[in-house]
DNA sequence: ATTGGCACTCACCAGTAGCGAGTGCTAATT
DNA sequence: AATTAGCACTCGCTACTGGTGAGTGCCAAT
């Protein structure tokens, strides 16, 4: 759609965006004339500006500044302008090191790695534990361990697994117990993890279940084991955003920050990007957060050895860096995904 | 110390505390007069203050403003001044109904308790889930529950138990893993759980450890069984602060953030309170969290059924609604430890 | 098609003046 | 001796002012 646009037209465009990620100034016809050692003058930038302009692609804030790229410009840009940068040595070493050295489980590498990914970038990392509850359910087993004590272990399709230990009120033999697995292996076969779960619930609120003793034990003990943590995810250097310019006033930043609160929203947001491969970028409306903020997002998501995956990032202003740091989150994510194999 | 004020002093600095409270902005001496319904005049009141500001109590941010109370002052009024407010109906209502309502074990209680203290106080909510790492070791057993799967149970003196799954490279037998539990109950009598850690981590490095295999690999395995993951923390309403007009400028708010991005310091402040009983109140300074923001804490401990204890509190601006908030601290402290102790 | 030139627009400073809240001091009052 | 009224003084805040300069849009020249 925005195809029409002169090779000429593209290249001021793209130095405007530079120059404006770099500055977070209005960027005036001169200075796109001087920077970009164009053999061009001022005059001539300013009737591709002006063009562009009504093309969508820039606004100015007043008439007598230069000019703003939009949110369609960011995108045209990091679409087809961007030159993406190489993943320094140095920083591919500070990725590595870290991911490895956090030692406490996957919590750990993934906390680590949130705040990596907020160091390399300067914006705010992000990234969210794999999770498998839309996975299909392949098998569940229980294993009397103690008294009142069970060790869950529930299997999706894809091999992914989780333990879960279960303390009940009532004591229960093992038979019972391989009887509780047969009869949910046998229910509950091609549902999502999710759905299985509210299936259960269903079951425990039905006639039957009121009126079976057993049946409805069964059922409380299968609802612990597949409930499934809700989604852990970390977010480091939220403090970063303040470093922007543009964020510097109170009530932006107070929209940006009560727009995280919810994580709910954020975990809801990524979600969406977990189907596709490879890097995805959102560009401040795309993102749904907090409309006006002008907030944008790059993930990429990566996989376990179990095949669960997760997703991780980099939330910043759509004025960012994206030629830095979409490499960044991508060679991350590859890491992530290698390191989190070959466990 | 501070003791040789005049009755009509304190009830003076009462005043002009409450007012800074309540309006966040320099109180003068008619206002002191006309809203406490003193039957003094602005004259007198300007007097007392002149004397409150030389015993270090007031500040004038310049020479015609009005009084600022001092760190010191808050001291006071906290101490001998304040009239705590009772907790109403609706907000006991909230509390013991957020409470309850979430349902994902000790984690989302906590969550949804840090919810309900921000939401209660206007500030921001904070708790530490309990943990028992200062605890005296008593008890750890291993029981293998698959093919290189074992469970360790550690148990503290006071009666916390934690489960783990291992993941283990190798298969074990059940002796090996009850000589393994042998070895360490002999030589962990008496320790702290934390001392237990250190003490395992040591003997493998120890030359002893490089040459017995078996020797080894218990250690490999019991270092995973006490290793207690880090705090959990549940942060909640942070954006609240930013409603403060003290906070509204970007600099301020940034040293702010930035102090609680270490949540390692926010642990290390809280850990000390653990040990005494009741609300606890640190302002300003006392916090040693950033120096200069302003920022006071009112936390209070919890404990569970099995003895461990976290802590819970709100953090708001040095000038907080102290009145309402520590009585709504200690009820919270009550409600959670009663209902994590009748789980 | 490109460019130089030019009038025009505005945000962004100082600088200044008036205001008003609040102070400290002194002298009068109780 | 404590309290108060009165008053001069301070100083942050706001609004107004005019000047400056970056940047624009347009037109005529190349």
């Amino acid at each position: 759609m925005n195809i029409e646009l002169s090779p000429r037209s593209r290249q001021i465009l793209e130095a405007i965006v530079e120059d404006y990620i770099a500055t977070a100034e209005p960027v005036g016809s001169s200075a796109v004339a001087r920077r970009h050692a164009l053999t061009l003058s001022s005059a001539t930038v300013r009737n591709v500006m002006a063009n562009l302009e009504e093309l969508g692609l820039l606004t100015s804030p007043h008439t007598s500044a230069g000019r703003i790229p939009t949110e369609k410009a960011y995108r045209l840009y990091v679409d087809s302008l961007v030159a993406l940068r190489q993943v320094s040595r140095e920083e591919k070493r500070q990725i590595i090191s870290h991911c490895r050295q956090a030692g406490v489980g996957i919590s750990g590498i993934l906390k680590e790695t949130s705040r990596t990914l907020s160091q390399l970038s300067n914006y705010m990392g992000i990234v969210i534990a794999p999770n498998f509850t839309a996975d299909v359910f392949r098998h569940i087993e229980f294993i009397r361990i103690g008294q009142r004590k069970i060790l869950a272990i529930l299997v999706s399709s894809k091999g992914a697994l989780q333990n879960r230990l279960i303390d009940t009120d009532e004591d229960y033999s093992s038979e019972e117990l391989v009887r509780m697995g047969n009869y949910l292996n046998d229910k509950m076969q091609g549902l999502t993890i999710n759905r299985v779960r509210e299936q259960i619930l269903e079951e425990m609120a039905s006639e039957k279940a009121q009126y079976d003793q057993l049946l409805s034990r069964a059922l409380k003990i299968s609802e612990q084991a597949v409930r499934v943590e809700g989604d852990e995810i970390f977010v480091e250097g939220q403090a970063r955003i303040l470093d922007q310019p543009e964020f510097s006033d109170a009530g932006r930043m107070k929209e940006i920050y009560q727009a995280f609160e919810q994580k709910g929203l954020l975990v809801q947001l990524l979600s969406r990007c977990m189907t596709a491969d490879g890097v995805q970028i959102y560009i401040g409306a795309e993102t749904s957060l907090s409309q006006s903020a002008g907030i944008s997002l790059i993930t990429s998501r990566f996989v376990t050895s179990s095949n669960t995956v997760g997703m991780l990032g980099v939330i910043g202003p759509t004025r960012m860096g994206y030629s830095s740091v979409i490499p960044i989150v991508d060679y991350t994510a590859r890491m992530v995904s290698k390191l989190l194999s070959e466990a």
